[in-house]
RNA sequence: GUCCCAGUAGCUCAGUAGGAUAGAGCAACAGCCUUCUAAGCUGUGGGUCGCAGGUUCGAAUCCUGCCUGGGACACCA
């Protein structure tokens, strides 16, 4: 706990003993005391609606009920300075703010760890995440999934989860199939060869140019396999290439997985048969029209659902509840899912599967990204995966670079649409938001850079000498990024965290243009002025990380 | 037709598990660089929170109906 959740405490506490005290209620009828920060200063650094919630139990006018409880606070004992009866029965809290240098210490010691808590207690969550399929190249969609579940396991860490990525290869199915019988086509066509592609087949560049490779490596040698081996081969090729190409494009992101799960390792480990078998024991499948079916409906779907075909083929959600169980299996408190759009409705029946496996709905959390539409010089840049004409994760790496895109595909919550601007995440320009961070994070370092090139050495600071209005401002915000960081994690909502640095970044400019920070006239303030700016620096970049910006230290 | 998500300033979006006069950024307008980075700051204007009911001390937030946009509704993956 810090500083700022302490007196929080200290604050609810002492609410809490007041109303005992004033007789309003007993204790057992007293509601969860509730803290908020108002938006208008005038308002106080926290305002509680204590008594209006106690108006019934007091049988009193909530005015009166707030004068009660005021009468009866110990305001030195929660650091209170002043307090107001505001509107129909608000009480405000002006703080003594005095704490808050405490706070500068606590983060300049822990550095890169500030932030962190222990809010996860610990517990084993999962979260898998893009699983796209190893066909082609990644697109703007799985840019947005990447980045949303990179910074949500971040967050997650930081807020004491213990966190494991984990990708899903769909390497199992037809769409494999396709991926060799398109390796083939591009192959046969870099030999000169008049060869089609099959109908549902990958047109994308990149199967081009693994069928260009083949016959740089093999030359025509691969017609004389046999037509099974050939297949067999162009998919193991293939999926190779595609994987590593996946791989390396989204090391580059900086996204990397703990572990990249194969669906075929569920059918070479026998897997699926045993977890079907178990529904079946729990008596939620059934037989009929020669297919077998999953009783989805005990849970609430629509409908129920075919887990083994006529043919006796898989569909498949029966890989997916075996894999499912497999993460359960592997002992997670908590699984992840992070899924495009088009997948939602999958939802009700993978829930259905969890709760059929004997564990609660909200073992497994899905988190569902919206679209993303690009727009560039004003007009929406069509996308058709057919064609293969889909921008890439890769070009727009190239484009727009990391950061922007890192920034861009957080900053807004992931259940709402995504208008993703070209023009302004490559604007090198206070219009972009990226920048905006960045350079309040390379400001400081150039003040703290000419402040060491002046040999002014600032580790005996005396942070209680910082009372100016935009100063106190910062030292708040600061104090407020430990639970922002739980909040993002409990709610899975991390563009909390760019609206926070954001923020942050704002005070600090405000007061780099208010207050000079060196001055060497005034050495003590100067030091004190010095010892906060490194502690914004610190908490801007430790925001940052979480959301896989960098920070530069001059722009 | 059924289900899910969304609808908040001219534009793009927040809105902290029902709270006070609904907030940012951009765009518009007016100011601030002999001083640590102007990629910055300060100020002004801008709203029927899609519409209509309901719940209560109090609703952008919860409930019902409707309208609009997007997505999903396979023994595809």
């Amino acid at each position: 706990m810090n500083v700022m959740q302490k007196m929080q405490e200290n604050l609810k506490a002492e609410i809490k003993q007041a109303v005992l005290a004033a007789e309003l209620a007993s204790e057992a009828e007293i509601p969860m005391v509730i803290l908020e920060q108002p938006k208008e200063k005038a308002h106080g650094d926290y305002a509680t609606n204590i008594a209006m919630q106690l108006a019934k139990v007091a049988k009193k006018a909530p005015r009166q009920i707030a004068e009660d409880i005021v009468a009866q606070l110990d305001k030195s004992k929660a650091s209170i300075k002043s307090v107001d009866i505001a509107g129909p029965g608000f009480i405000n809290f002006f703080m003594d703010n005095q704490y808050l240098s405490n706070l500068i210490p606590t983060i300049l010691e822990q550095d890169e760890a500030y932030g962190a808590s222990n809010t996860g207690k610990a517990e084993k969550v999962q979260v898998e995440f893009v699983s796209a399929n190893p066909t082609g190249d990644l697109h703007l969609g799985h840019a947005r999934g990447a980045s949303v579940g990179d910074a949500l396991c971040n967050i997650l860490d930081k807020a004491g989860y213990e966190v494991q990525r984990e990708y899903y290869i769909n390497d199992a199915g037809n769409q494999i199939n396709n991926l060799a019988l398109s390796v083939q086509a591009r192959y046969m066509q870099a030999l000169g060869k008049d060869f089609p592609m099959p109908e549902d087949g990958y047109h994308g560049a990149d199967i081009i140019g693994i069928g260009e490779t083949l016959v740089k490596e093999h030359g025509e040698a691969l017609l004389e396999k046999t037509e099974e081996e050939q297949q067999s081969f162009f998919r193991e090729y293939g999926l190779k290439i595609e994987l590593d190409k996946l791989a390396k494009d989204l090391a580059q992101f900086r996204v990397t997985f703990d572990n990249w799960f194969s669906e075929t390792s569920l059918y070479e480990e026998h897997k699926i048969v045993p977890a079907i078998e178990l529904l079946k024991e729990k008596g939620y499948i059934y037989e009929q029209d020669g297919a077998t079916w999953f009783r989805t409906t005990d849970f609430g779907d629509d409908k129920d659902r075919v887990l083994i075909k006529q043919d006796g083929s898989y569909t498949y959600l029966s890989p997916d509840i075996a894999y499912h169980k497999n993460k359960l299996d592997r002992g997670f408190d908590k699984l992840i899912n992070i899924w495009g759009a088009d997948h939602h409705g999958y939802i009700p029946r993978m829930h259905a599967a969890i709760q059929a496996l004997g564990y609660d709905a909200d073992t497994l959390g899905v988190e569902i990204i919206q679209m993303v539409n690009l727009f560039e010089n004003g007009e929406r840049v069509k996308m058709s995966k057919r064609t293969g004409k889909a921008v890439t994760l890769r070009e727009l790496m190239e484009e727009v670079g990391i950061d922007a895109m890192r920034y861009f595909f957080v900053m807004r919550s992931a259940d709402s649409h995504l208008d993703f601007d070209m023009d302004l995440a490559k604007s090198q320009s206070n219009d972009n938001p990226v920048y905006y961070v960045q350079y309040a994070h390379a400001r400081i370092c150039t003040m703290l850079k000419q402040a060491d090139e002046k040999g002014i050495d600032y580790t005996d600071y005396n942070a209680s000498i910082l009372q100016s209005e935009k100063a106190e401002d910062l030292l708040k915000k600061l104090g407020e990024f430990t639970q922002v960081v739980a909040d993002a994690a409990e709610n899975r909502t991390p563009h909390r965290i760019t609206q926070y640095i954001f923020d942050l970044a704002a005070n600090l400019h405000s007061f780099y243009n208010a207050e000079k920070v060196i001055n060497e006239d005034d050495l003590d303030a100067t030091k004190a002025r010095l010892a906060l700016m490194q502690a914004v620096r610190i908490t801007l970049a430790n925001g940052m990380k979480l959301i896989g910006v960098q920070a530069p230290t001059s722009m």
